[in-house]
DNA sequence: GTGAACTTTTACAAAATATTCACCGATTCG
DNA sequence: CGAATCGGTGAATATTTTGTAAAAGTTCAC
């Protein structure tokens, strides 16, 4: 019986099943919102405060992973909370400026901020460098449970096990990767290039028929076990895990 | 004698068929050869320019969609190459700097940088920061989503599935990307040539009935469906896709 | 209405791509 | 250390798509 540890490979974007908590200091209710909508829908859990007293407050409470923190903030400025934040814990910090000054970027900077955005700004930049701040401060809270399950399969890459209709399935890391990653997200293709760069990782260099075993041999140990879902050729394109009206 | 044919055929996978080009002013050999190595794996077309004077000569002559300046250069420094680039294009720029001294940080973001690199640096994170930039810059090397909707129509690009009236048809790569094409900006008409170029690449040295045969494919596909929209022939001229319009 | 120009359609060959198999070196495990 | 397993390669095979040529059908201009 084949045991496979896992230490290397931990590159997965798995679905993260512990909400990441983003604390917002904004006084604009417009801004806050909108925020809020686009992070939620993002599905990190989000804690709005209107100024830097309820800030700093929120974030003793909450203790989120990352904060968002306006500049101009009324009573208590951005810099300050920036401070008092900054003495009780890492917690990555992005600021929120309405004038792109230098002066400002400077300044913050020295405070203990961690990224900058300047208003009006556009919510795919902010969603980018949110990735961005956690992904440098390692601050992860994902991985808790890596498994995904669907009609009698479940893939589970915290005991990297294969279940398929009950029964686990002895699987080699590359196929469960494979595996997990098509799975991650159902109906997408992707290139094999793209299969290469992420799973096997940016630095493989090697003939993209690999991809092709590795797929046949998942098909073995997966066929005619649900009409649910199924590991599809897309030609000319790739391969995707298909699942049934997503 | 390992074969890498993920470098042989170009427009492999329904990738893009034009090649991002991208600059390298570098005078460390080995890091510009490690970085040639790998942008070239991503499909990106890759020149290398030993020190400031010859990037500049260099960015002139390719008019790259990106550069990666190493800041410290012989001869003439990183900043004034940016300043040098940024005097006649806005093309993106990524500094590599050895230090990561605030202070650079600051004075280039102020010569017009877009991003930071600091060495030692990963290639993960080299790639995720170009493409990052490329993105904000509108170069999509991919859209986000790239499906288009219409009555009865959907041409889903991400899942590469066209679906008809509710039923998934199955549908080869060429004229899945015609019709994309023309859906993409309805009741335009392209001229033969033009989808040519476009679809089939600037490279493609083919017969225009080639078109003919795969507009002829696609009605087949979805004649009678809907009289929302339909792929009309313009007599003389090309093809397009027609919707009715109030 | 007629012919030239253009488009549609068909059938087939060529090209591209995918699957599968057998095998071997590397790695892991006992 | 030796056996078993895994990951990857290359080649043979199977499959699907794509391009072309040629016949048949349309449209347009006069």
């Amino acid at each position: 019986m084949p045991r496979y540890n896992r230490e290397e490979n931990d590159r997965q974007e798995g679905e993260r099943f512990v909400a990441i908590k983003i604390l917002i200091v904004e006084d604009d209710n417009n801004i806050a919102d909108l925020l809020r909508l686009y992070l939620e829908k993002e599905r990190y859990e989000v804690t709005i405060a209107p100024d830097g007293g309820q800030g700093v407050e929120q974030f003793r409470r909450v203790r989120p992973d990352l904060v968002l923190l306006d500049l101009m903030l009324p009573v208590m400025d951005g810099w300050a909370v920036c401070r008092a934040i900054r003495a009780e814990a890492q917690t990555p910090i992005i600021m929120l400026t309405a004038k792109s000054e230098l002066d400002d970027k400077v300044t913050g900077l020295k405070q203990g901020a961690d990224d900058y955005i300047t208003k009006p700004f556009e919510m795919r930049e902010v969603l980018a460098r949110i990735e961005a701040v956690l992904r440098r401060g390692g601050a992860e809270p994902e991985k808790d449970r890596r498994r995904l399950e669907f009609d009698k399969l479940i893939i589970d890459m915290d005991s990297f096990e294969l279940t398929v209709d009950g029964k686990v399935i002895p699987t080699p890391p590359k196929e469960m990767e494979l595996l997990y990653h098509l799975a991650s997200t159902p109906n997408r293709v992707y290139q094999r290039n793209k299969l290469l760069d992420e799973v096997w990782g940016f630095d493989y260099f090697g003939d993209t028929r690999t991809v092709d075993v590795h797929i046949k041999r998942l098909r073995e140990k997966l066929e005619g076990v649900s009409d649910q879902w199924s590991l599809k050729t897309v030609w000319g394109v790739g391969y995707k895990f298909e699942v049934v009206n997503p």
